[in-house]
DNA sequence: GTGAAAGCGCTAACAA
DNA sequence: TTGTTAGCGCTTTCAC
């Protein structure tokens, strides 16, 4: 009857303390099971807690220790369900280890990126993982560093950042897969992706996101081994919304000098290109070779299905936050993160180059202009 | 240099009293925003506060206000991207309100529902979100409700919970949709869900989903009008990851009484009913129809783009954070959250029915087993 | 093993 | 408007 009626004030140590008819310092270490507490105490203190229905005040707990078992996550987009799979790693390997995962959207966006680790920062939590953004502004990622709370980036680096990087290289398999391309006769290949950038591409550009610039270098480096020019009108960066990737799309098929495949570089773009070329009246792989990364079921469905470039999102996401748990309960017994690689998966969105006239010919496809 | 070494103490309202030269009270309320200052007082602290370089510490002053100015949102499967649309309606939404928002993922698992639960109390959070599992057990969302802190359900109603609920009614979608199916000729209408049940459907069963429980009545509506039985044995439950859903396709579409149409719960079932029934060489709609929930940018690739009924998950998104953030504030002036519709968006996979018999005479479809 | 008392950094109540 | 004094619920000395 004590308390039914408004809210409650809540159960504190100094109540379950005086049920226990203990100090209030014994029952707290036998709640918080620290220091030195005899069993018959912490057994009355426990039965105690249970009657009187206790509940730790774990704000009050993180302020004295300065610990909450808290992980905090910020990514970029989780509509991607490429975050989405990395989540659920990140989730069960933490939760396996004790520890809690919030979670924070940013939208791609830089302030909100920013905001998100002041408030992941203000909560207390004992390590970040952060899949950033790409700017070189990285302030805010600093101060996570001087707060002395472990961090680990997720996909991409930063530079001046010194600290694990969960991330595939994809220099090479970027590499790989754009030598097959060449092999099948593709000489004009495109290359879409949400990076921003005021400035156009050309060979020496700095790229400040990690896994974008390795795309590029390994795709540079396979038309180097083909002693073939680079083609840097190809390469479009701001394919941040559906409207723009399809402008690129249209622009880069209705060139004079168009495309005879393209690579999209995350899901999200590969779906508007793939529409787009579809409301062309294009044909994959007749008309257009297509290829994209990251390995979605859509991606099986299509007919054909999609050439696409696989990476173990979720045993990164486990690979993340086992390494930041390491690194909170200072366990880095010099084990370095694993390597990820990801991997060329052929289906059947590559073929044979077509002849750049042919499809520039094609009637119905400036009809759709 | 009073800095460099290990971890800095963090400077404090008492600091920076001390710097501005006045009470610890007076500098607490000029950088609290409270109470009363004089001008000439407030620019002394602020200004003090910005030399020093002072960050309040939001958990002490979450501990005496009880207030975190953040949103507490679980939900159950990030990788749905119908969640990841629906966040970013929050996110959106209450950031224009000032308010945090963090996000704990489930797995649809009801355990971890309830530790999510727990960990937002723990944090204080002033509001929730909550897009819960379908089970009948609710005592931790009773906690939330007992906490006094708003909660707005997302997408599902529990029962016996007076609570605002943000979601469409499924009902006469759902009736609308069967009634098409089976002007096209469908009697043998399949229906897949995630729903969890040891028991098989039957009329009058009680479904714990909300959701789902208004599909299958608008479909039993639909066959009740038409005067038709409607066909329990096509309704199944428990696809709650890849392997099942394939198995339930594969029953549905082998049995000597096929089914005719599939309807699918959610995006990531179909995903799943899809590939089967392109494994098994079926065609749709030739062969087999289909229609799922929820309107993806893939349904619109594949060949037939597919039938869908599309819900505006965005807006429930900022619906709902609209509706907590009132809450919080106290400013329901008996706005009620609007009506959301879903709608039937008619491609191509819904086509007329084909006689059973040919279906199952098909060779390669045995071949395939 | 135990308890008293002093914090953590802030807000709140009360006088002045 | 200002300052003093108590808290919030917990952990952590430091004696005993």
């Amino acid at each position: 009857m004590n308390n039914s009626s408004g809210r409650r004030r809540d159960v504190t140590v100094a109540d379950v303390a005086k049920e226990a008819q203990v100090s209030k310092a014994q029952a707290a270490r036998a709640l918080g099971d620290y220091g030195a507490v005899s069993d018959e105490v912490r057994e009355r203190v426990l039965a105690a807690a249970e009657t009187l229905n206790y509940r730790p005040n774990e704000l009050a707990r993180t302020m004295n220790t300065g610990k909450s078992h808290t992980i905090g996550v910020v990514v970029g987009d989780i509509e991607n369900p490429h975050f989405g799979l990395a989540m659920r790693g990140i989730s069960d390997t933490a939760k396996a280890s004790g520890f809690d995962v919030i979670l924070i959207n940013t939208g791609e966006n830089l302030d909100a990126e920013v905001d998100a680790v002041r408030v992941l920062l203000d909560k207390r939590v004992d390590g970040f993982i952060v899949a950033p953004v790409s700017s070189p502004d990285s302030e805010h990622l600093h101060r996570v560093q001087e707060s002395g709370r472990p961090l680990v980036l997720f996909d991409r680096k930063v530079s001046g950042l010194d600290v694990d990087v969960v991330a595939v290289d994809m220099t090479a398999v970027a590499r790989e897969s754009t030598a097959e391309l060449i092999d099948a006769g593709h000489e004009r290949i495109a290359f879409i992706s949400t990076y921003r950038s005021e400035q156009a591409f050309r060979h020496g550009l700095t790229i400040t996101s990690s896994p974008i610039a390795e795309r590029l270098a390994g795709m540079e480096l396979a038309f180097q081994k083909a002693r073939l020019p680079f083609p840097d009108d190809l390469v479009r960066f701001n394919a941040g919304d559906p409207t723009s990737v399809a402008q690129i799309t249209k622009d880069l098929l209705l060139d004079s000098r168009a495309a005879t495949a393209i690579v999209a570089s995350d899901g999200l773009i590969a779906l508007g290109v793939v529409e787009e070329i579809q409301k062309l009246g294009l044909e994959i792989p007749k008309d257009i070779s297509f290829l994209m990364y990251d390995d979605f079921a859509w991606t099986r469905l299509i007919r054909p299905p999609l050439t696409v470039i696989s990476q173990p999102v979720y045993e990164m996401g486990a690979a993340a936050a086992t390494a930041v748990v390491r690194k909170i309960q200072r366990t880095s017994t010099g084990t370095k993160t694993p390597d990820f690689k990801a991997k060329l998966v052929n289906r059947g969105s590559v073929g044979r180059a077509k002849s750049i006239k042919s499809a520039n010919m094609c009637p119905e496809i400036y009809g759709a202009l």
